[in-house]
DNA sequence: TTGTAGCATGTAACCGGTTACATTCGAATC
DNA sequence: GATTCGAATGTAACCGGTTACATGCTACAA
């Protein structure tokens, strides 16, 4: 077992060929007889052979990696999202690796700087507002990136994502069509978060166009608790608006069953809007009337561009992704007969 | 510009210096005078350097990399697992790899063997049962493996994680202790997924300890729509039963809202636990009975022991997470009045 | 004065692949 | 028979780090 070399060198020396013969073998590229193939193969296969892939990566200066820096996992919609760019790289033989950094800038920087040093070869990023000095760095450096969830034709980067300000108007005015006079926006935190602030600013812009309808904008922390909490203010309060929306789904969520356990009916005592769709806004009770964003959809074609671009150089270009109103049972116009 | 060299051997060309120097003071290895240290700091920081990860790991051996491969990220309960993974493994300078099969034992093996080739040093694995081919040929490559969300100290490779088994039965046992005598248990498809097959086990094993209660088995998709479907169908059927448990949270969300689309009054017509404890559970409407599980504990310790075995050689070691029942409102005794 | 210890630093092999270029050889063309 | 060509294969440099070992130097003890 005088088995000195490791890895292709052992393979080729068992075959009795040459290290760029396996080479060949290993990546199919061709000018190798079918005899030599053959028995390369076999020999490949008994000993179990695994490509070093920092060896590979060294070599080639590809590493087929692409990192995706988000705030949390824990929302739902980052892992539809994800979910979506994970299954849309590895069918094109790419790997991801996924940093979190908790709606932090800081940590976000850093965290991209470890992808970076780790090898990924593009970076797909939440939102449009990043550390400007990091960008400029990585542009120097060529290293591809891409912005989501927001969709902004001004920024050099490239970003692929919905008309976040646009929508919250929309679903402002839906629920001002309705013949809501008064609408409690519930929405999280804005800190680093420029997808929920272009949201607010939209609802803000759009409020100012409301002759007849008051608004009343409320920050509450992005989980159900949240929701619910601020829903039961209200209620306790006796400041029950005929309307609440909400831009994100978990706070709809909270709203829904604070409202429950209150006795409010939904939509007859309130309507209720969410802002996403999650999986569950089809069937809850009443069913979420609600903005229906295509994280999904997205999530695809940013992992498609992104591998166009480093396979085939194809340049990524600003993507808008339409997103509407789905229309369910939890809103409705007020009742006339409300308050006699 | 004559710097036809690149990386390290740049930097130490602009310094003076050996490409040794430059590693040593990279690292951090001592042996490296002031004066030299600061001028080799000065130049890496003016030039931009940033290591080449592949020649790192291709001249150290390792990767810095662990691999999660798992059934989903949709389900919410994955996402806190990975979320906690992540933090341990960042904290500890290490990066997360992920990779999902969709329940698809073959696709398992497969995104396995991508990880492995990708570098990955250790991979973390849901459930217990995996294709024993592979898990065979893994153990001869010495690369570590833990199993997780499942405690079974038989196996070979580490599992840390509940007793599903058990588990059930206690939540059914509860059930049953508080009086009810028909439960519908509806669980998501066990197919390539033991967690949900060990809580259906134990279920069965349970129900035949109960003498005087009646208790029904029901498959449904683990979605939302799974749950509200089957509550719908009961109902429908006048079969609702005195109490429902869900072994996952999500199921129970849909019967929830099922119910209280059909004005059925939880829990005075029909208890409904959960099994997970979501984030949501406690803040529902009315707050979910449920088996807690210690998703984020689990994940952060599997990280950890993963990362203490690679970095200091400490072997893994099975290890039982407790779990138990936090009750809530969605649960209580039969109403005696019941029928009359 | 010589020996020795220890710090600072350099040299060059090595990690495991890829690939440009060279070489060999048989078949086809002139 | 000489020339040309292309397919099959080999040689060795290279990717960008790490590190064992060698070297030079200063300080201090014998």
């Amino acid at each position: 077992m005088a088995n000195s070399k490791s890895g292709i060198r052992s393979i080729a020396l068992q075959a009795g060929v040459s290290t760029a013969t396996v080479s060949r073998v290993l990546n199919e590229s061709g000018n190798v007889s079918k005899v030599t193939r053959d028995r390369v193969l076999s020999i490949l296969e008994q000993s179990g052979y695994r490509v070093n892939a920092a060896a590979k990566a060294l070599a080639t200066r590809r590493t087929r990696t692409i990192a995706a820096v988000i705030p949390t996992l824990e929302h739902s919609i980052f892992a539809v999202f994800l979910n979506a760019i994970e299954d849309q790289l590895a069918s094109a033989g790419y790997s991801l690796v996924i940093a979190t950094h908790g709606f932090d800038r800081k940590a976000e920087t850093r965290r991209c700087n470890e992808v970076l040093r780790l090898g990924a070869e593009g970076i797909i990023l939440s939102g449009a507002e990043h550390d400007a000095h990091w960008i400029s760095t990585l542009e120097a450096t060529g290293v591809p990136c891409l912005f989501t969830s927001v969709h902004n034709p001004e920024t050099k980067t490239p970003t692929y994502g919905y008309d976040n300000h646009a929508l919250a108007g929309d679903a402002l005015n839906y629920l001002a069509g309705l013949g809501h006079q008064s609408i409690n926006v519930l929405h999280g935190p804005c800190h680093n978060n420029d997808r929920m602030q272009l949201r607010v600013n939209g609802i803000q812009q759009a409020a100012c166009q409301l002759r007849h309808t008051n608004v009343i904008l409320k920050e509450a922390p992005l989980h159900v608790a949240g929701g619910a909490d601020a829903a039961r203010h209200w209620i306790k309060n006796d400041k029950l608006p005929d309307a609440c929306l909400c831009l994100a789904d978990i706070l709809a969520l909270g709203v829904i069953f604070e409202s429950h356990s209150h006795r409010i009916k939904i939509p007859d005592d309130l309507s209720v809007m969410g802002f996403e769709d999650l999986g569950w806004a089809a069937n809850c009770s009443p069913s979420l009337t609600a903005i229906a964003l295509p994280a999904a959809e997205m999530g695809r074609a940013a992992a498609q561009a992104m591998v166009q671009y480093l396979d085939n150089g194809i340049p990524m270009k600003h993507r808008l992704f339409r997103a509407g109103i789905i229309e369910r049972e939890s809103t409705r116009e007020p009742m006339v007969c409300k308050g006699h």
